[in-house]
DNA sequence: ATGCTAATTGATATCAAGTATCAATACTGA
DNA sequence: TCAGTATTGATACTTGATATCAATTAGCAT
Protein backbone atom coordinates (compact mmCIF):
# COMPACT_ATOMS: atom_id res chain seq x y z
CA UNK A 1 0.00 0.00 0.00
CA UNK A 2 1.11 3.40 -0.53
CA UNK A 3 2.45 5.41 1.99
CA UNK A 4 4.36 8.74 2.41
CA UNK A 5 7.55 7.70 4.76
CA UNK A 6 10.78 8.91 4.48
CA UNK A 7 11.63 5.34 3.49
CA UNK A 8 13.81 5.10 0.15
CA UNK A 9 11.44 3.88 -2.29
CA UNK A 10 12.71 1.22 -2.78
CA UNK A 11 12.58 0.10 0.68
CA UNK A 12 8.62 0.72 0.08
CA UNK A 13 8.46 -1.26 -2.99
CA UNK A 14 10.47 -4.26 -1.12
CA UNK A 15 8.09 -4.14 1.77
CA UNK A 16 4.75 -3.88 -0.48
CA UNK A 17 6.10 -7.07 -1.79
CA UNK A 18 7.05 -9.11 1.16
CA UNK A 19 3.33 -7.36 2.49
CA UNK A 20 1.91 -10.01 -0.07
CA UNK A 21 4.36 -12.99 1.61
CA UNK A 22 6.62 -12.92 -1.35
CA UNK A 23 9.84 -13.36 -1.17
CA UNK A 24 13.24 -10.57 -1.48
CA UNK A 25 14.80 -12.16 -4.09
CA UNK A 26 17.75 -10.70 -6.51
CA UNK A 27 15.75 -10.47 -9.50
CA UNK A 28 12.99 -8.48 -7.36
CA UNK A 29 16.22 -5.94 -5.90
CA UNK A 30 16.90 -5.53 -9.51
CA UNK A 31 13.66 -4.39 -10.57
CA UNK A 32 12.45 -2.66 -7.57
CA UNK A 33 16.05 -0.87 -7.70
CA UNK A 34 15.81 -0.19 -11.06
CA UNK A 35 12.48 1.76 -10.91
CA UNK A 36 14.03 3.84 -8.17
CA UNK A 37 17.03 4.95 -9.57
CA UNK A 38 14.69 5.91 -12.94
CA UNK A 39 12.88 8.02 -10.79
CA UNK A 40 10.08 8.93 -13.39
CA UNK A 41 7.23 6.90 -15.12
CA UNK A 42 8.33 3.86 -17.34
CA UNK A 43 7.07 0.96 -19.15
CA UNK A 44 7.52 -2.79 -18.59
CA UNK A 45 9.57 -3.10 -22.08
CA UNK A 46 11.88 -0.07 -20.55
CA UNK A 47 12.56 -2.37 -17.27
CA UNK A 48 13.26 -5.18 -19.65
CA UNK A 49 16.10 -3.25 -21.72
CA UNK A 50 17.46 -1.62 -18.42
CA UNK A 51 17.72 -5.01 -16.70
CA UNK A 52 18.25 -7.55 -19.64
CA UNK A 53 19.82 -9.91 -16.63
CA UNK A 54 16.20 -10.51 -15.55
CA UNK A 55 13.90 -12.60 -17.54
CA UNK A 56 11.55 -10.62 -19.33
CA UNK A 57 8.41 -12.79 -17.29
CA UNK A 58 9.95 -11.69 -14.08
CA UNK A 59 9.95 -8.14 -14.72
CA UNK A 60 6.30 -8.27 -15.78
CA UNK A 61 5.74 -10.19 -12.81
CA UNK A 62 7.14 -8.28 -10.65
CA UNK A 63 5.56 -5.21 -12.16
CA UNK A 64 2.26 -6.80 -11.41
CA UNK A 65 2.70 -7.74 -7.69
CA UNK A 66 3.63 -4.03 -7.42
CA UNK A 67 0.59 -2.90 -9.07
CA UNK A 68 -1.53 -5.21 -7.18
CA UNK A 69 0.19 -4.38 -3.88
CA UNK A 70 -0.65 -0.78 -5.12
CA UNK A 71 3.34 0.25 -5.09
CA UNK A 72 2.54 1.28 -8.81
CA UNK A 73 0.10 2.72 -10.37
CA UNK A 74 -0.69 1.33 -14.05
CA UNK A 75 -1.34 3.81 -16.43
CA UNK A 76 -2.98 3.80 -19.86
CA UNK A 77 -1.74 6.55 -21.99
CA UNK A 78 -3.51 5.82 -25.16
CA UNK A 79 -1.90 4.19 -27.60
CA UNK A 80 1.37 2.32 -27.08
CA UNK A 81 2.22 0.05 -24.18
CA UNK A 82 0.82 1.22 -20.22
CA UNK A 83 2.77 3.46 -17.92
CA UNK A 84 3.90 2.67 -14.40
CA UNK A 85 4.53 5.53 -11.75
CA UNK A 86 5.12 4.86 -8.08
CA UNK A 87 2.16 5.38 -5.70
CA UNK A 88 3.05 8.09 -3.06
CA UNK A 89 0.12 8.76 -1.63
CA UNK A 90 -3.48 6.92 -0.85
CA UNK A 91 -5.59 8.19 -4.16
CA UNK A 92 -4.58 11.16 -6.51
CA UNK A 93 -4.55 11.62 -9.69
CA UNK A 94 -1.94 11.60 -12.93
CA UNK A 95 -0.41 15.12 -14.72
CA UNK A 96 0.79 13.61 -17.73
CA UNK A 97 3.50 15.87 -19.80
CA UNK A 98 2.49 14.87 -23.56
CA UNK A 99 5.59 16.44 -24.80
CA UNK A 100 8.52 14.12 -22.53
CA UNK A 101 5.75 11.90 -20.83
CA UNK A 102 6.98 12.85 -17.83
CA UNK A 103 4.20 11.86 -15.22
CA UNK A 104 3.49 13.77 -11.90
CA UNK A 105 0.67 13.19 -9.26
CA UNK A 106 -1.72 15.37 -8.11
CA UNK A 107 -4.39 15.61 -5.57
CA UNK A 108 -7.78 17.67 -5.78
CA UNK A 109 -10.17 17.98 -3.06
CA UNK A 110 -12.89 19.15 -5.44
CA UNK A 111 -12.53 16.29 -7.87
CA UNK A 112 -13.78 14.30 -4.80
CA UNK A 113 -16.34 17.12 -3.66
CA UNK A 114 -17.50 16.75 -7.90
CA UNK A 115 -17.61 12.55 -7.88
CA UNK A 116 -19.43 12.98 -4.30
CA UNK A 117 -22.09 15.37 -6.24
CA UNK A 118 -22.30 13.33 -9.50
CA UNK A 119 -23.36 10.04 -7.43
CA UNK A 120 -27.14 11.88 -7.73
CA UNK A 121 -26.77 12.56 -10.94
CA UNK A 122 -25.74 9.05 -12.13
CA UNK A 123 -27.68 5.91 -12.56
CA UNK A 124 -26.42 3.57 -10.53
CA UNK A 125 -23.56 3.40 -7.46
CA UNK A 126 -20.36 4.67 -8.26
CA UNK A 127 -17.21 2.30 -7.03
CA UNK A 128 -14.62 4.50 -8.03
CA UNK A 129 -12.80 7.10 -10.72
CA UNK A 130 -9.98 8.10 -12.56
CA UNK A 131 -8.80 11.31 -13.12
CA UNK A 132 -5.57 12.55 -15.90
CA UNK A 133 -4.51 16.01 -17.19
CA UNK A 134 -2.62 16.08 -19.85
CA UNK A 135 -0.15 19.41 -19.42
CA UNK A 136 2.95 20.82 -21.52
CA UNK A 137 5.33 21.03 -18.52
CA UNK A 138 7.48 23.78 -17.55
CA UNK A 139 10.68 22.07 -18.54
CA UNK A 140 9.21 21.39 -22.25
CA UNK A 141 7.74 24.71 -22.55
CA UNK A 142 11.40 26.04 -21.86
CA UNK A 143 12.99 23.70 -24.26
CA UNK A 144 10.43 24.73 -27.09
CA UNK A 145 11.37 28.49 -26.29
CA UNK A 146 15.49 27.58 -26.66
CA UNK A 147 14.76 24.84 -29.65
CA UNK A 148 16.01 22.26 -27.33
CA UNK A 149 14.19 18.87 -26.42
CA UNK A 150 14.91 16.80 -23.04
CA UNK A 151 12.76 14.00 -23.86
CA UNK A 152 14.37 10.86 -22.98
CA UNK B 1 -17.06 15.88 -35.13
CA UNK B 2 -19.45 15.08 -32.95
CA UNK B 3 -22.68 16.41 -33.19
CA UNK B 4 -25.88 16.27 -31.64
CA UNK B 5 -28.51 16.55 -34.26
CA UNK B 6 -31.58 14.28 -35.17
CA UNK B 7 -29.57 12.24 -37.76
CA UNK B 8 -28.92 8.55 -37.23
CA UNK B 9 -25.81 7.76 -36.09
CA UNK B 10 -25.02 5.96 -39.19
CA UNK B 11 -25.73 9.19 -41.13
CA UNK B 12 -23.32 10.80 -38.43
CA UNK B 13 -20.29 8.53 -38.70
CA UNK B 14 -20.57 8.05 -42.62
CA UNK B 15 -20.39 12.17 -42.82
CA UNK B 16 -17.22 12.04 -40.87
CA UNK B 17 -15.54 10.35 -42.76
CA UNK B 18 -16.62 12.09 -45.70
CA UNK B 19 -15.64 15.37 -44.39
CA UNK B 20 -12.39 13.72 -43.91
CA UNK B 21 -12.04 13.11 -47.54
CA UNK B 22 -13.22 9.28 -47.71
CA UNK B 23 -14.60 7.89 -50.05
CA UNK B 24 -18.03 6.14 -49.10
CA UNK B 25 -17.45 2.25 -49.90
CA UNK B 26 -19.42 -0.85 -49.08
CA UNK B 27 -17.36 -2.05 -45.96
CA UNK B 28 -16.86 1.42 -44.46
CA UNK B 29 -20.94 1.21 -44.82
CA UNK B 30 -21.02 -1.94 -43.13
CA UNK B 31 -18.66 -1.11 -39.93
CA UNK B 32 -20.54 2.11 -39.12
CA UNK B 33 -23.89 0.38 -40.01
CA UNK B 34 -22.43 -2.42 -37.13
CA UNK B 35 -21.68 0.08 -35.06
CA UNK B 36 -25.26 2.01 -35.00
CA UNK B 37 -27.01 -1.61 -34.37
CA UNK B 38 -24.68 -2.41 -31.54
CA UNK B 39 -25.64 0.45 -29.64
CA UNK B 40 -23.18 0.36 -27.42
CA UNK B 41 -19.50 0.31 -26.56
CA UNK B 42 -17.21 -2.20 -28.66
CA UNK B 43 -13.91 -3.64 -29.07
CA UNK B 44 -12.39 -3.75 -32.66
CA UNK B 45 -12.01 -7.45 -32.54
CA UNK B 46 -15.89 -7.56 -31.53
CA UNK B 47 -15.99 -5.70 -35.19
CA UNK B 48 -14.75 -7.98 -36.77
CA UNK B 49 -15.79 -11.34 -35.52
CA UNK B 50 -19.41 -9.27 -36.31
CA UNK B 51 -18.64 -8.50 -39.69
CA UNK B 52 -16.54 -11.62 -41.28
CA UNK B 53 -17.05 -10.03 -44.87
CA UNK B 54 -15.14 -7.01 -44.01
CA UNK B 55 -11.31 -7.79 -43.41
CA UNK B 56 -9.40 -7.26 -40.16
CA UNK B 57 -7.60 -4.23 -41.41
CA UNK B 58 -10.48 -2.67 -42.98
CA UNK B 59 -12.55 -2.71 -39.62
CA UNK B 60 -9.54 -1.69 -37.84
CA UNK B 61 -8.64 1.35 -40.59
CA UNK B 62 -12.10 2.61 -40.42
CA UNK B 63 -12.75 2.82 -36.69
CA UNK B 64 -9.21 4.49 -36.60
CA UNK B 65 -10.73 7.24 -39.55
CA UNK B 66 -13.81 7.45 -37.04
CA UNK B 67 -11.85 7.87 -34.24
CA UNK B 68 -9.16 10.58 -35.91
CA UNK B 69 -12.26 12.14 -36.91
CA UNK B 70 -13.81 12.71 -33.23
CA UNK B 71 -16.78 10.31 -34.44
CA UNK B 72 -15.40 7.53 -31.69
CA UNK B 73 -14.19 7.75 -28.11
CA UNK B 74 -11.30 5.61 -27.52
CA UNK B 75 -11.37 4.25 -24.06
CA UNK B 76 -8.76 2.21 -22.39
CA UNK B 77 -10.22 0.41 -19.19
CA UNK B 78 -7.56 -0.76 -18.23
CA UNK B 79 -6.19 -4.56 -19.71
CA UNK B 80 -7.64 -5.78 -22.56
CA UNK B 81 -8.22 -4.25 -26.00
CA UNK B 82 -9.62 -0.58 -26.09
CA UNK B 83 -13.04 0.02 -26.09
CA UNK B 84 -14.89 2.55 -28.63
CA UNK B 85 -17.97 4.59 -27.63
CA UNK B 86 -20.22 6.75 -30.34
CA UNK B 87 -19.40 10.25 -29.19
CA UNK B 88 -22.11 12.43 -29.03
CA UNK B 89 -21.53 15.27 -27.60
CA UNK B 90 -18.68 17.55 -27.79
CA UNK B 91 -16.53 17.16 -24.70
CA UNK B 92 -17.81 14.71 -21.73
CA UNK B 93 -16.25 12.22 -19.94
CA UNK B 94 -17.44 8.63 -19.37
CA UNK B 95 -19.33 6.17 -16.61
CA UNK B 96 -18.43 3.20 -17.03
CA UNK B 97 -20.20 -0.21 -15.68
CA UNK B 98 -17.52 -2.49 -13.95
CA UNK B 99 -20.28 -5.51 -13.70
CA UNK B 100 -21.62 -5.36 -17.58
CA UNK B 101 -19.12 -2.48 -19.13
CA UNK B 102 -21.81 -0.46 -20.51
CA UNK B 103 -20.13 2.75 -21.49
CA UNK B 104 -22.30 5.92 -21.11
CA UNK B 105 -21.31 9.25 -21.20
CA UNK B 106 -21.61 12.50 -19.11
CA UNK B 107 -20.99 16.07 -18.61
CA UNK B 108 -20.27 18.17 -15.71
CA UNK B 109 -19.51 21.94 -15.83
CA UNK B 110 -17.93 21.59 -12.06
CA UNK B 111 -15.31 19.07 -13.48
CA UNK B 112 -14.30 21.70 -16.26
CA UNK B 113 -14.68 24.19 -13.50
CA UNK B 114 -12.09 21.92 -11.10
CA UNK B 115 -9.32 22.03 -14.40
CA UNK B 116 -9.35 26.22 -14.45
CA UNK B 117 -8.82 26.01 -10.74
CA UNK B 118 -6.51 23.56 -11.06
CA UNK B 119 -4.64 25.27 -14.08
CA UNK B 120 -3.02 27.63 -11.44
CA UNK B 121 -1.46 24.72 -9.13
CA UNK B 122 -0.24 22.92 -12.23
CA UNK B 123 2.88 23.59 -13.16
CA UNK B 124 2.43 23.87 -16.72
CA UNK B 125 0.22 24.49 -19.65
CA UNK B 126 -3.04 22.51 -19.02
CA UNK B 127 -4.17 21.00 -22.89
CA UNK B 128 -6.52 18.62 -21.98
CA UNK B 129 -8.08 15.98 -19.46
CA UNK B 130 -10.14 12.90 -19.23
CA UNK B 131 -12.12 11.46 -16.50
CA UNK B 132 -13.59 8.44 -15.78
CA UNK B 133 -16.14 6.85 -13.64
CA UNK B 134 -16.59 3.63 -12.60
CA UNK B 135 -19.80 2.68 -11.62
CA UNK B 136 -22.28 -0.76 -11.05
CA UNK B 137 -24.99 0.91 -13.19
CA UNK B 138 -28.91 0.14 -11.94
CA UNK B 139 -29.93 -2.45 -14.31
CA UNK B 140 -26.74 -4.78 -12.46
CA UNK B 141 -27.59 -3.53 -9.18
CA UNK B 142 -31.20 -4.88 -10.48
CA UNK B 143 -29.71 -7.72 -11.63
CA UNK B 144 -27.01 -9.02 -8.49
CA UNK B 145 -30.73 -8.48 -6.21
CA UNK B 146 -32.77 -11.45 -8.63
CA UNK B 147 -29.34 -13.12 -9.25
CA UNK B 148 -29.38 -13.05 -12.59
CA UNK B 149 -26.53 -11.62 -15.52
CA UNK B 150 -27.15 -9.47 -18.09
CA UNK B 151 -23.70 -9.13 -19.52
CA UNK B 152 -23.37 -9.02 -23.19
C1' DA C 1 -21.95 5.23 -70.42
C1' DT C 2 -16.86 4.58 -70.49
C1' DG C 3 -12.50 4.72 -69.11
C1' DC C 4 -8.95 6.63 -66.10
C1' DT C 5 -6.71 7.04 -61.79
C1' DA C 6 -6.17 7.19 -57.17
C1' DA C 7 -8.34 5.32 -53.12
C1' DT C 8 -9.57 1.20 -51.00
C1' DT C 9 -9.62 -3.51 -49.83
C1' DG C 10 -8.22 -7.75 -47.61
C1' DA C 11 -5.21 -11.94 -47.42
C1' DT C 12 -1.14 -12.44 -45.39
C1' DA C 13 2.98 -11.50 -42.93
C1' DT C 14 4.69 -9.20 -39.37
C1' DC C 15 5.12 -6.69 -35.12
C1' DA C 16 4.49 -5.70 -30.17
C1' DA C 17 3.01 -6.52 -25.58
C1' DG C 18 2.20 -9.70 -22.49
C1' DT C 19 1.19 -14.55 -20.57
C1' DA C 20 1.71 -19.75 -20.03
C1' DT C 21 4.76 -23.55 -19.55
C1' DC C 22 7.93 -25.95 -17.12
C1' DA C 23 12.54 -27.69 -15.96
C1' DA C 24 16.16 -25.82 -13.26
C1' DT C 25 17.36 -23.21 -9.25
C1' DA C 26 17.10 -20.91 -4.79
C1' DC C 27 15.05 -20.23 -0.29
C1' DT C 28 13.25 -21.51 4.13
C1' DG C 29 11.95 -24.00 7.95
C1' DA C 30 12.28 -28.32 10.44
C1' DT D 1 21.03 -31.42 5.85
C1' DC D 2 16.93 -32.23 3.56
C1' DA D 3 12.27 -31.78 1.85
C1' DG D 4 9.15 -28.86 -0.03
C1' DT D 5 7.80 -24.65 -1.90
C1' DA D 6 8.66 -20.29 -4.28
C1' DT D 7 11.02 -18.29 -7.96
C1' DT D 8 13.28 -17.86 -12.21
C1' DG D 9 13.83 -17.40 -17.12
C1' DA D 10 14.13 -19.49 -21.87
C1' DT D 11 10.79 -20.43 -24.92
C1' DA D 12 6.48 -20.86 -27.08
C1' DC D 13 2.34 -18.95 -27.49
C1' DT D 14 -1.65 -15.51 -27.47
C1' DT D 15 -3.65 -11.33 -28.51
C1' DG D 16 -4.21 -6.89 -30.56
C1' DA D 17 -2.86 -4.27 -34.15
C1' DT D 18 -0.14 -2.64 -38.27
C1' DA D 19 2.56 -3.12 -42.88
C1' DT D 20 2.61 -4.96 -47.48
C1' DC D 21 0.90 -5.16 -51.84
C1' DA D 22 -1.72 -7.09 -55.75
C1' DA D 23 -6.48 -6.86 -56.98
C1' DT D 24 -10.51 -4.19 -56.88
C1' DT D 25 -13.51 -0.19 -56.79
C1' DA D 26 -15.37 4.62 -56.35
C1' DG D 27 -15.71 8.89 -58.28
C1' DC D 28 -14.61 11.92 -61.76
C1' DA D 29 -13.95 13.67 -66.57
C1' DT D 30 -15.31 13.05 -70.79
Amino acid sequence: MPTTTTESIYTNLITALEDRGLRKTAARAAVTSRIETTGKAFTAEQLCIDLPQVGRATVYRTIRHLVDAGALCKLQILDGAPMYSIARVEHHHHKICSRCGAVGEFQHSTVERVMRSLEKEIDGDIIGHRMEIFITCSQCIADSRTGESSVG
